[in-house]
DNA sequence: AGTTGACTTGAACCGCGCTTCAAGTCGCAG
DNA sequence: CTGCGACTTGAAGCGCGGTTCAAGTCAACT
């Protein structure tokens, strides 16, 4: 094989090709400290093949609504970090509740698909999923003031 | 009440102070097409109250990962829309996939601030949720590329 | 020795989703 | 009539998350 440099390791090229990502995304990714190559083979980087499990957190957290710099502070996190951990389990619990919104947005795109209200946006049963009808208090989904994943 | 205008439309204060939008948003998503006012006041325009259920509708399908102009596709849906529709019902299911890749992250979360590893992103069962580890094929999270509501 | 071709760098650029700013338009209180 | 304050406009600016570009380095093949 061509692929693997003197130690196992991986090319830029190889990881940008594995990941589906960018090279030059995974350039930027290592200048905001999200990853680091293992070695360098004169200027070129050489990563450990460990990186793509890294990048798969990266993506899938990223996908989830985290920023560069959240991912970075949950890469970087170590057993004596408590503040650290609980910031984890904070982000558990707005993930949590990310997931029931968009359970519920899931819900109503199934039902308006196939259901026959002309502006479809006026379909009761999507006003009552997505919520905030003519309900003053009581914010079950547009709650995403402060407490959103979407900064 | 001062708060409602001749025939009970709110003014664009009202609107963000309920919604918790600010007025430049509001009016950035009338340029888009996302939400247009029912009258207006001279210069000033006068929102229907329905406009904060719809506004409810666009911040939840915003923090849900939908683009200005995929949400603006929603909302203009109409009966004979078919295509539309299909798309939605499609979108259910991109969604559908976005809840599994938050769970597993959210249960990742949850594990990882209770567990005792090191690197911390070392932890096998971590390792193990996200997915990705020496699996050439089958993309349960990184399948991302074309698939996920990230742009 | 020379020519690929994949990498390197920093800086410039881009689209998105707003926010901010400057200048102007109202209605109403004093 | 003269503020005042809340609105109006278009244009410019900003932070994020990268991409693109120009110029350079390097290993390997012919």
């Amino acid at each position: 094989m061509a692929e693997a440099g003197p130690g196992g390791l991986l090319d830029i090229g190889e990881v940008a090709r594995e990941s589906g990502l960018a090279p030059s995304a995974l350039r930027f990714y290592e200048k905001k400290g999200l990853i680091a190559a293992a070695a360098r083979n004169g200027l070129r980087r050489a990563y450990d093949p460990g990186v793509l499990h890294r990048l798969g957190l990266i993506t899938c957290a990223r996908s989830a609504g985290f920023s560069i710099a959240e991912v970075a502070a949950l890469l970087s996190a170590g057993p004596g970090d408590e503040g650290l951990r609980e910031r984890m389990a904070a982000k558990a619990e707005e993930v949590d509740e990310a997931i029931g919104r968009l359970t519920r947005l899931r819900d109503s795109l199934r039902h308006a698909a196939g259901c026959g209200h002309d502006p479809l946006v006026e379909c009761p049963e999507f006003k009552r999923a997505v919520g905030r009808v003519p309900d003053p208090d009581a914010e079950p989904c547009t709650s995403a003031a402060g407490a959103g994943p979407v900064p």
